[in-house]
DNA sequence: ACCATAACCGAAAATTTATCTGAATGTTCC
DNA sequence: GGAACATTCAGATAAATTTTCGGTTATGGT
């Protein structure tokens, strides 16, 4: 599916707020509603709108705690890796997990209570984990930036 | 404000789809329909739930190649990290900068569409960012998981 | 030019959200 | 225990939105 530049826009209100109604956007984009309503109907069905989730304050629900973990393999077989990723998805601590280049093999975002229960995970979840090397933690201190909102142009991709 | 039972359900449902009406909601968690409106309605006016996003194919619309840079700085004035982080938040193709402790001062996730906009970013963008002392960037060869849900268990936090 | 397809519009129907009233429950204070 | 108050809920209704539908206007290919 090739996207306009109309859908672009549609698709950058959506992410800033996907509650507005079909008639706000239809002002906003100078559209009719009913032009709206089939044009997000067909950005679900393509799959380029992949869900809506509403964003919760982690700090509210007492998950204040953020770390990275970066990961080393023992070894590199794809078996190893298999089980790992497949053990690692288990874990509802990991929000996040990337197979990256470099020093290390994987890098995971975990999201907890407290340092505590960092620890707990830590000792009791991630490293009970099989053919892990070694494993390297840093906490955030501040988040300075945090969106999941993609910027996309108004011209094609 | 306190959260029961009940409203750690409704936060997990409307994490996976915020989308679902009151009704389907009200099914679920065997309620009213008033109820469950006049419940979100107080999880948005305290701030638990800070808005609703259409979560979007970064791959459909050409964002395709992600990268996480790992940043020093050369000094840790205050007004050194102050300019910083001024100037890390107006990159769009930053979606993530977290000052972290360890090794390196911040982290940042990175999205672009290829790699040569990556360098395109690293060259013009990043490194021209004063202060900085040094980078290093990894890039992801696999998504093993990639969620914003919170898991919220179900007895108080 | 012509056909096929896609995109659009406005109005009507179906569904949902939002408001309101009153009942049930719980808490505090005497 | 019981009165006064707040909280939560349910059901009915009003308001707003989503969804469907028929018909019109662009667009692209032959």
């Amino acid at each position: 599916m090739v996207l306009d530049r109309i859908d672009r826009r549609l698709l950058r209100y959506l992410q800033q707020d996907c509650k507005q109604t079909n008639k706000e956007l239809s002002h906003k984009l100078d559209l009719s509603v009913t032009a709206v309503y089939e044009r997000i109907k067909k950005l679900e069905r393509t799959g380029i709108i992949k869900g809506y989730e509403a964003h919760i304050n982690k700090d509210a629900v007492g998950l204040g705690f953020l770390a990275f973990c970066h990961i080393r393999l023992e070894k590199h077989a794809k078996e190893t890796i298999g089980s790992f990723e497949k053990e690692v998805r288990k874990l509802n601590e990991v929000l996040e997990c990337f197979h990256v280049s470099g020093e290390y093999d994987y890098l995971l975002k975990v999201v907890v209570k407290d340092m505590e229960h960092f620890r707990n995970f830590m000792v009791n979840k991630l490293t009970t984990i099989e053919h892990i090397g070694s494993t390297q933690s840093s906490f955030t201190i501040n988040e300075v930036k945090n969106t999941t909102q993609l910027t996309l142009s108004d011209d094609a991709s």
